[in-house]
RNA sequence: GCGCCCGUAGCUCAAAGGAUAGAGCAUCGGAUUUCUAAUCCGACGGUUGCAGGUUCGAAUCCUGCCGGGCGCACCA
């Protein structure tokens, strides 16, 4: 059980002695404001004090007379209108760092009662190359299913790809008027890719091309033997593209079900909906009319066709026919909020009403003009140039600084391109990672590829000292576990440290409380300075006697088993020297 | 017109109704014979858009206003 966990189960048996709900106010035992009030506060003699008819101050005693927590914490206060300080005893923390270092979970609990969660996330539209506003649901999903999964959930991460939409209308069309065979021979996706651009630009300048791009679409979607062939042909390819860049990322999905996996479902969903009287016609068109909307969500259109809406439902029903999830998230851009209040109204309708159905949404990614990137115009950076230049751009700084050490260069070409690699692609996701998600998002090569101060960067270099002093010493981190000897906090700096990683499971708790993987970041940046502190002032292979020496190495070691899982659960890697 | 989101240091952003609103960048000053200077230490920088309200306590909740973004019947 964490620090904290700990903390409230105490205060807890308390506030149910005097007949409150612990539930309701136990979330006011939290980590202390600022480290001079001590390590964790009580903020709940300042809410309770009204019922109790009690000053603050009293009620604080009071609390703290029936609280035991003499094992846990030497120092009790109350503090300005009623907090009360405790700070805890380093006897506690020195015994959870020494559990910890056997511990390959670094005394993070999994879930007692665990979830099954659906996470809806990626879900790009195949055919038309990836660009920068597909990375943020990407990363911030894979981000989400890696905590999820880390705390005991099962996750079901899925994929919902858009492959059944316009862009093959686009793509058939070019491939019947403007295909270069030999091109397509040589480079298939290039060729689809221009094909896509081509057409894309031609229908937004002549609406003769868009009708007959709508054509071809429709005729897809009614079965037509050639085009479906076609279908057939362009869909691995688009597949093998998003592979790449998946695999590239690290991400993968236990489910890739696109919108043409539901294709078939729809005609019937739409009958079965009207039959149950829970959707109507309505000027040509099949409508879901849903309480405290003005618009009405229309799941076929006057012409046939089925909409967004109706595969997202058709969609939602499969998964809770499949699956039975606690949870469906929907990492989706802020943009389509609307549409998600009306898919989850939709469902309640339909009788889902036990599961929690939440929009994960973000910001917008804007270009450097303030301007969301265009998804049609063709000017948008290609993703897979984006990584290009972010691991680009980490080779020259690699480089450099392997260039500058003191004895000359010290890694290889292949060192060299790997770290590039990992701490490119790495600054790429942290920069993201570490905005709140409900900000829009300002993309800037610069930002997200500086590797100073909060970046990715800074973390993978604390790893790396670790390591290094490590390397020094001549040690693996499993020959000086196995070691006799314990960490000891002799200094105040060690302490912070300490506590620091010690606090590691609560980070992970407060970003899975709202979904914000930010919240995880900012955990990470926290105990990576605390670590830079340490370095600086704490010598550890010079301390001053052995065993001192060994509680540091052990210190060294759990710190930079922490960032390395807290990296990993956000899908960041590490390397041993940069 | 209606709805949702946002407005915090020069810039990019944090902050769980709690104490003196924090980081990074930038600027300025300091630290390297000692485990990686991709580092550390320090300084400067704020009427949290404005005005009310609720509360022991508001950047946070409520109301109004100002400014910005997004979305609102047959795109996804």
């Amino acid at each position: 059980m964490s620090l904290l966990t700990e903390l409230r189960a105490r205060f807890a048996v308390s506030l149910e002695s005097l007949g409150e709900d612990p539930k309701r106010w136990i979330d006011q035992v939290r980590p202390a404001q600022s480290p001079e009030y001590g390590d964790y506060q009580a903020n709940l003699a300042m809410c309770l004090a009204k019922r109790f008819a009690r000053s603050p101050r009293q009620l604080a005693h009071e609390l703290l007379a029936r609280t035991e927590l003499g094992d846990l914490c030497d120092r009790l206060e109350i503090a300005g209108p009623g907090f009360i300080n405790m700070r805890i005893r380093d006897e506690v923390l020195e015994a959870r760092l020494t559990q910890s270092v056997h511990d390959p979970r670094l005394g993070i609990p999994l879930r007692q009662q665990t979830e099954t969660f659906v996470v809806d996330y990626s879900a790009p539209n195949v055919a038309k190359p990836m660009h920068v506003g597909h990375i943020r649901s990407t990363v911030i999903g894979d981000a989400i299913c890696r905590m999820l999964r880390f705390v005991g959930h099962r996750v079901i991460s899925d994929n919902h790809i858009g492959d059944w939409g316009t862009q093959f209308g686009m793509i058939i069309y070019g491939w019947r008027h403007f295909a270069d065979r030999t091109n397509f021979e040589k480079d298939p996706l290039g060729e689809l890719g221009r094909l896509y651009r081509l057409v894309n630009e031609l229908a937004e300048k002549d609406p003769a091309v868009a009708q007959a791009v709508q054509t071809e679409t429709a005729k897809l979607h009614a079965g037509d033997p050639e085009n479906r062939q076609l279908w057939q042909q362009f869909m691995p390819i688009c597949l093998q593209e998003i592979e790449s860049i998946y695999r590239r990322l690290g991400v993968t999905f236990d489910y890739t079900l696109g919108e043409s996996f539901y294709h078939d479902r729809l005609p019937a969903l739409v009958e079965d909906l009207r039959r149950r009287g829970i959707a109507q016609e309505s000027e040509g068109a099949v409508c879901i009319f849903l309480e405290g909307f003005k618009a009405p969500m229309i799941i076929r259109k006057r012409d046939g066709a089925f909409l967004y809406a109706t595969t997202d439902l058709a969609t939602l029903i499969y998964r809770m026919e499949t699956w039975q999830p606690d949870w469906i998230l929907y990492v989706v851009d802020h943009r389509q909020s609307l549409h998600f209040q009306q898919l989850f109204a939709a469902a309640r309708l339909l009788g889902y009403d036990k599961v929690k159905l939440v929009h994960v949404s973000f910001g917008t990614v804007l270009g450097e003009d303030g301007r969301p990137f265009r998804t049609r115009s063709g000017e948008t950076v290609p993703l897979e140039a984006l990584l290009d230049e972010a691991v680009a751009r980490a080779r020259k700084i690699v480089d450099q600084n392997d260039e500058a050490k003191p004895n000359g260069p010290e890694l290889s070409e292949e060192e060299r391109a790997r770290i590039a690699e990992v701490v490119g692609i790495g600054a790429l996701k942290y920069a993201d990672l570490s905005q709140n998600r409900t900000s829009d998002y300002v993309f800037s090569f610069d930002k997200m590829l500086a590797m100073n101060g909060n970046t990715g960067a800074y973390m993978q270099y604390a790893y790396a000292r670790v390591r290094s002093i490590f390397a020094k010493a001549g040690l693996t981190p499993e020959e000086v576990r196995a070691r006799d000897g314990s960490i000891t906090l002799k200094t105040t700096v060690e302490r912070r440290l300490g506590l620091g990683i010690l606090r590691f499971a609560e980070a992970i708790d407060l970003a899975l409380e709202d979904f914000r993987p930010n919240l995880l970041t900012n955990y990470l940046f926290e105990l990576a300075t605390l670590y830079s502190t340490f370095y600086e002032t704490c010598p550890v292979l010079q301390a001053e006697t052995p065993e001192l020496r060994q509680s540091r190495l052990l210190l060294c070691d759990l710190t930079a088993r922490t960032i390395q899982k807290g990296l990993e659960l956000l899908g960041i890697g590490v390397v041993e020297r940069m």
